[in-house]
DNA sequence: GGACCAACTATCCTAAAGGATAGTCTTCTA
DNA sequence: TAGAAGACTATCCTTTAGGATAGTTGGTCC
């Protein structure tokens, strides 16, 4: 079974590869880009299964696994990643992946899913797409304003004047005034700007 | 020799655990967090040396390397990472870490600097240190900008006032309108709140 | 039903922002 | 040394923001 794997982290890809090997059953081949690996597929016949690092040169987020899975003919290209979430699993598979790998996952259960993937089997770890999603951080700004608070704030954010803002959300000026006062007594900020970057600064918009 | 490698990525934890072991000179403990690692750590005797994920549960920037600094009495704590900026690991070897191991670096080189390390020497890579910072990318919005624009932009970014900026810049405050509005011609932006949003998304201040 | 709350509206007012035009310096340069 | 350019100031004006106070509506809780 001949594996490639592509990964910048010199680190990691060798020793990789030497766990792989020493499973007897695979031939891995490696290389540090995207560039490196699509070359490699095409050039090469056959890969049974190609692994791709997320946060590697030339990925540019999910671009890249498109650009290989053009590149391969049909043939399985899965992701590896130390850092991505369960949503960039999601769309990896979507667009195609033949599975996502986090490198949280044991060594062990790594070469069964090699061993599935590189049969035409998608594969995704079960615990990782159920965990719990990791940015609950984001309310603990949003929690103290309402619905209608944050469409106002997200307008400051867009360097709205309170006209506009009222012709957006159908509301009269003063309304929007009432909120933006509101608003900004619960984030503490000394007006509209101070405000806006509050937001911007906990994550929002 | 013994060592300690404490990371949350099981299957960069294990392949490494399993190549160094086959070096035959290392006698590998493992654990998944900051936390595991300091008991481990206050618990047994003595490790040559402990090798910490820059990214992991706990560790919460290079605080995680000052607690299990303490922790070790003096025996070598080294950060590795995959993502962390020449500047972190600056940072780590001010803190007192007997040195840094990006995961770009070749295996072989690694069981090298495992030996240095564990002897007392400090450990950076050189074509680490000596890479181009990554971060030019600040200026091209800040060069459209003259000094004195930079400085009311980093004030409306904290909300202040005309009147606040003109008394912190010992100005009259038309001449801060004036800068405010040649600042929001030069961002394109439509007010203060817009250009502020604008300055934050860049990455200044 | 009454108390309560949230969202919204109205009127009135002051302060701040934004814009225009003109003028004073200093500094750099043709 | 004239003149262009940048930084700053002055005066005048309009629009917007921000604040206070009071009133309406619709829903929820007891």
């Amino acid at each position: 079974m001949r594996l490639l794997l592509a990964d910048d982290h010199d680190l990691v890809l060798e020793t990789l590869t030497a766990f792989l090997s020493a499973q007897g059953e695979f031939e891995v081949e490696t290389c540090g880009s995207l560039e490196d690996a699509c070359e490699k597929i095409g050039n090469d016949t056959a890969y049974d299964l190609v692994l791709l690092d997320y946060s590697m040169p030339g990925m540019d987020g999910l671009k890249g696994l498109e650009k290989a899975i053009e590149a391969s003919f049909g043939r399985p290209v899965a992701i590896m990643s130390g850092t991505a979430t369960k949503a960039v699993a999601q769309e990896a598979i979507d667009k195609g992946a033949i599975g996502f790998l986090p490198k949280t996952m044991a060594a062990k259960s790594l070469v069964n899913a090699v061993r599935f993937m590189a049969i035409g089997e998608t594969y995704v770890p079960l615990d990782f797409l159920n965990a719990e999603e990791e940015t609950p951080e984001l309310p603990p700004i949003a929690k103290l304003l309402s619905e209608r608070e944050l469409q106002v704030l997200s307008g400051l954010c867009r360097g709205l004047s309170n006209k506009e803002l009222a012709r957006e959300l159908d509301l009269q000026e003063v309304t929007i005034k009432l909120h933006v006062k509101t608003l900004c007594r619960k984030l503490e900020a000394k007006n509209r700007t101070h405000a806006a970057m509050i937001g911007k600064e906990a994550g929002l918009f």
